[in-house]
DNA sequence: CATGAATGAGTTTTCATTCAT
DNA sequence: AATGAATGAAAACTCATTCAT
C-alpha cells in the first residue's frame, strides 16, 4: 500500500520473507518434536508456501534443520554480543555474566532444545555445516577478559581458564532448562517454576564465585 | 523334552532371557538414535529372535521404549544404593558424593542419552510409567543426609536444600557428557579427554564444596 | 484344497509366488517404459500385492530392475543352453546357429528392450550385479566349437575369433527388433512384417556364411 | 538501445542463439539421460538463459526432445549428403559407403543414443514430427544407384534392395555403438577400443561385399 | 512361542510447468 | 525477452504393526 522505501526488488524481498517464514516455523517444529519427530508436511503445512518451497530453498528436511540451527546460533551470538559487563570489577563482572547467561537461557528455551537435539545426533549436523563448526563465541571472550583481570587482581584463583568456567556456567542454566522434565518427574520439583528463579539465579552467582574466589 | 530340575520352568527362563536380550538390544538403539530415529526392524533384527517377541512382550515401540527407561533408571538406583559415605565428615562425605556421582556418569553415558532423549519427550513416558514417576532416589537420601550433618555441624550453609545440591552435581555431570557433542563442535574441546578426567572431577568437588562452605 | 507334495512350508511357496509375479510385472513395464519412464506405483498396481511387497522383496526400484535384469539374461541362458548343433557339419551348424538366434531375438522383444535400456544406462546396473558382470555365455560356447571346426576343415576364414561372429549375428538380429520403430518412421518399413521374415531369416544365414567362407 | 548495422535485427540473432545453445545443451543431456531421465531443470541450468525461454521457444519437454531429434537428424543428412562414391566401381563404392557410414557412428555416439531412446519410446516422437517422419535420406539413394550398377554389372546379387543393404550396414554400426556397454559389461570386449577400430571396419566392409557377391 | 510375509497409512522428495514482475 | 519465485501433482520410499501358519 505504502511505497517500500527498499532498493531490492520485491520478488527478492517475498523470497526473504518466504524464506523466514519457513524458518522460523521449521525451528518451533524442530525445537519441539526434534529431527525425526518432526515432519516436513507439518512444517508446510504450519506456513503460508507449500512444501515445495522448503524444497527449493533448503533443499530438503536436513538443509532445512541445518539453516535452523545456523540461525538459531547466529540469533544466540547475536545477543552474547551485546554483554556489557566491562566496565564493572572482576567479581561483580563475573556475577552479571553469569546472571545474563542465566537469563539467556531462560528466554530462549527452543535453542537449549535444538542444542540438546543435536547432541543426539552427535552434532553430526553442526559438522556438516561451515557457518558453525569453529566459529567464535563472543561470550567466551567476555568472560577471557574478566577471568584473566580477576587473576591479575588475586581475586580469581588460576587453576581453571574461561572455557573450563564457561562450562561450568553452561552446565548449570542448560541443565535447569533441559533436564527440568525429567527432574518433575522423578523429584516433582519445576525448576524452572518463577518462584524459584530467584533463588537459582543467584545460587549460579555465588557458585561461580565461591568457586572462582576459594582460597 | 526332557524333565528340568530347575524351579522355574524352562520356558519361563527363556522367556526372561528372550526378554532380557531384546531389552538389552533396546536399550542400546534407543540411546543412539532417539526414540523416533530408532527402528523396530533394528531392534529385532539385532536380536536372536522376531519382531514377534518384541510385540508380545513389551505392547509395541513404546512399551518397549518405557521399558528400556524404566530398566536403565532400576540400574542407575541399584548402583546409588551402594554409595557409602555416611562414615565420613560432611565436608569429605560430599566430596566423595561428588566424585561417584561424576564417576556414575561417565560410566553410563547411554542412560544420559536417555534421558536426553527422555527430556525431548518432555518426560511424557515417564509420567506413563507407574514404575518410575516419582520413584525414590538413594542418592537423594544420602545426600539429605550429609547436608544436615554439615549443617548441624555449622559446615555448609543452610540456604539450599538437598535437590539444590543434587541438581547442582548433576548440571555439571550431566553436561559433561550430553553436551560434549555441541561443545566438541563449537570450542573444540572434548569434555570426556580422559587428560581431563582428574582435573574436571576435582572441580566438580571443588564447586560444591565452595559454594556449601561460603562464609 | 489338495494336498501339497512339497517339503517347502507353504509360506516359501506364497512368497515365491509374490516375489515371481512382481517380477513378471516389472519386467513388462520396464521393458515397456524404460527404467526412468516406470512407475513403482503401477507395477504395484499391476500386481495382487502391494507396493510395499515390492521394497520388502526387492528393496527398492533399482533393486527390483537389477532382478528383472537378472531373470531376463538367466531366461535367455537356460534357451541358449538347449542350443543342439554339434551333430550338423560347421557350414550347416552356423547356419543353423544363426537362425536360431534369429528366432530367439524375435521370439523375446522384450529383452532386446531391457538390453537397449540398460546400454542407455550405460550398463551400471549389470556391473553392480554380481549374478550377471562377466557370466558366461552358452551360445558363445557353442560358436566357438563351431568356428574351430570349421577353420580346422579349412572351411571357415580365420581372421574373426568367435566374439566377433557373436557380434556381427547380433548386430544383425538386435538392430531389426531394437530399431524398428525409427526404421519404420524413417523407412515405412516394418523390420519385423511376417511377410518378411523368411527373407531376413536367410539373408542372415547368407550374410555370415558367405562371410566366413569367403577365399 | 543503439541502431545495429546488422541485416536481421538484433534480437533474433540473440533468439537463434539463445534457441541454438538450449538445443546443444539439450541433446547433451537426452543424449546422455534419456528423454525421463533428462531435467528440464538441469538443461536450463547448463544453459545461460533460463527455463522461461526454454519454454518460450520450445514449449515444453517433449517440444524440446523432438526439436533436438530433428537437428540431431538434419546433422547426419547433411553428413550424407557429402557422401561421393559414384565415382569409383560399384565393388569399391560399395565399401567405401560401408566404410564411411562406419565412420560417420563411431563419430555422432549421442545421435546413436538419440535413436535409440527414440526407438524404447516406439518413435513416437517422431511420428509426432513432420519434419522427421518420411523423410528422404541421402546415404539411401546413393546407395540404391550403387546396387543398380553392380547388378547391371553382374557383380551383385539381385536379391536384396538398397534398404536390406541399408539396413545391413546400420545393425552392424548401431550395434557396435549402442550395445557396447551391455556387450562389454558380458564379454569385457570394448567394441569401440580404437585397437580394433581397423578390424572392425574392414570386417564390415569384407562382410557387405562378400555377402553381396557371393555366387 | 516362533517366523516370514504382508499391510496401509504416512513421509520425504521430485518434476514439469506457470506466475508475477 | 528475461528472471526468480512459486505450484500441484505425482513419485519413491518408510514404518510400526498384524496376519497366517
Amino acid at each position: 500500500m505504502v511505497a517500500q522505501p527498499s532498493a531490492t526488488p520485491p520478488s527478492t524481498r517475498d523470497a526473504d520473507r518466504t524464506r523466514a517464514e519457513i524458518l522460523a516455523v521449521a525451528t518451533r517444529e524442530f525445537a519441539d518434536k526434534g529431527y525425526d519427530g518432526a515432519r516436513v508436511d507439518e512444517i508446510a503445512a504450519k506456513t503460508s508456501t507449500t512444501k515445495r518451497m522448503l524444497y527449493y530453498y533448503f533443499g530438503g528436511k536436513e538443509g532445512l534443520y541445518i539453516a535452523v540451527l545456523e540461525q538459531a546460533y547466529a540469533g544466540i551470538r547475536a545477543l552474547e554480543q551485546k554483554l556489557d559487563v566491562e566496565h564493572l570489577d572482576p567479581v561483580e563482572a563475573m556475577r552479571k555474566l553469569a546472571e545474563l547467561t542465566f537469563d539467556h537461557h531462560e528466554a530462549h528455551p527452543d535453542f537449549i532444545r535444538l542444542v540438546s537435539i543435536e547432541n543426539i545426533h552427535r552434532a553430526e549436523h553442526i559438522a556438516r555445516s561451515t557457518a558453525l563448526s569453529g566459529l567464535a563465541n563472543p561470550a567466551l571472550d567476555v568472560l577471557t577478559r574478566i577471568l584473566s583481570r580477576g587473576r591479575a587482581a588475586r581475586q580469581f584463583r588460576a587453576d581453571v581458564d574461561a572455557l573450563d568456567v564457561h562450562m561450568m556456567i553452561s552446565a548449570f542454566c542448560v541443565f535447569r532448562t533441559a533436564n527440568r522434565h525429567t527432574f518433575h518427574a522423578i523429584f516433582q520439583r519445576d525448576m524452572l517454576d518463577p518462584k524459584r528463579r530467584k533463588h537459582y539465579r543467584r545460587m549460579l552467582g555465588d557458585l561461580v564465585l565461591a568457586y572462582l574466589t576459594a582460597r
